[in-house]
DNA sequence: TTAATTAATCCAACATCGTTGAACAAATGA
DNA sequence: TCATTTGTTCAACGATGTTGGATTAATTAA
């Protein structure tokens, strides 16, 4: 256990569970801290900016910070079952495969699929990991995470940069990607972003063979997405 | 800086912006740190339970225990204007003096008032701080907070943490708290929790002479303050 | 199934970095 | 005004996290 990360925590739970409003004596008090200590730990806080600091009296409160690192009341388990109904409807009527993807660091995999009821259509396993370049899903991602889109652009070219940037602005105007034949010859992709409480939790795609799933039939399938998510 | 807090917070914000669900590799990288450094701080953060790991891959996610220390969405700067027109009724109605107040670590202050137009009313100070034990407002704080309940008793005898854990009980078992001459000679006060998702955020008070500010008008206020907010 | 590869975990010596206490400054109260 | 409490600064010490390499486990390829 690292000392310093778990004073770190019993001194925020200490706020936390005291008002949020609270002075560095009765902090050091409680967890049998020097105040120096406290303190120290307290200045390293307000300058990441998840505690600051009373106008009036010398007192310390956590920021609205830390609610960047909370997922709590994402309904992760949930978005299966949640998002089931809606690739189902997709399948239903574009008659090819949906997906369901969450993103996994730089990384992204397939939580759940719908499959159309035909002989040629595209399939691809659940659970796998996905690059981010060259998928619509992928580049779904990367165009809400800057952070994410900068990690993969590590090792390209100049060129190749600016061209992603690009494609990545044209993506947010249109709340939408697009995959033509980049991932795989023959194969076409359209993936749409699902947001919940302002955050991209997870990724709608759609693929199909390229002869009969055109730019026309998965604009038409955006359409619908927006108007029944 | 504390280097061990920057970590700390540089791992749990990568996480975050990662999909929440990221490998002890990735983090490494992206940190420039060693992966048994970070692989350290992560196994620190799931004892403490601010980190889990996926059942099926090797990664890490943040959990719902950061919630604890999110008070983001707390309407703090609002809370006068959301109570203001409530103490300002219920003044209005009892011809006594209505305060809100705030905990501050083992103390409480009060952040705002509202006083009957009458010559014979009670007045305190805005801003200054006051004890927890003995008022109402205070008895109101510890009761819904065992915490704060158990370092106001350090230094009490046996039989006085006895009583005192058995008016917590009342007041939790009410939903309000009295002190009737406890704090004063002559002095009444009822003090009733205010939540906000379940979080006690401020205690409401009502403060009269004890000749007519009886436990009758005070049960009432608390009635009336039940039906308005 | 075995080999090869990658990722995760463990370990012990080292050096960094947080801790300590005392002294100082600022605020509060008498 | 002085006395008291509380918050902040400082430098030397020593506890504790860091490092790289070795080990183990999990994947992937053959």
């Amino acid at each position: 256990m690292i000392q310093s990360l778990k004073r770190t925590f019993d001194i925020l739970e200490y706020i936390a569970s005291n008002g949020n409003l609270v002075r560095v004596n009765d902090i050091a008090q409680a967890l049998g801290l020097q105040k120096t200590t406290v303190h120290n730990f307290l200045v390293s806080l307000k300058q990441l900016g998840y505690v600051e600091q009373d106008e009036v009296t010398p007192r310390y409160r956590i920021t609205a910070k830390i609610n960047q690192l909370d997922f709590s009341g994402i309904p992760y388990y949930d978005l299966r079952n949640k998002l089931k109904p809606v690739i189902e409807r997709l399948t239903l009527e574009s008659n090819e495969t949906s997906f369901l993807a969450i993103q996994m660091g730089n990384y992204f995999r397939y939580e759940w699929k719908c499959e159309p009821a035909r002989s040629l259509r595209i399939s691809l396993e659940l659970g796998k990991e996905f690059e981010m370049r060259h998928t619509a899903i992928g580049k779904v991602f990367m165009a809400y995470s800057p952070h994410l889109s900068n990690t993969v652009s590590k090792g390209l070219s100049e060129s190749e940069i600016i061209a992603q940037n690009k494609e990545m602005k044209q993506i947010l105007e249109r709340g939408y990607a697009l995959d033509l034949e980049e991932y795989e010859k023959e194969l076409h992709c359209v993936a749409i972003p699902y947001f919940y409480k302002n955050r991209i939790i997870s990724v709608i795609g759609l693929s199909g063979p390229a002869h009969r799933f055109g730019e026309k039939e998965m604009q038409h399938m955006v359409q619908l997405f927006k108007t029944i998510i």
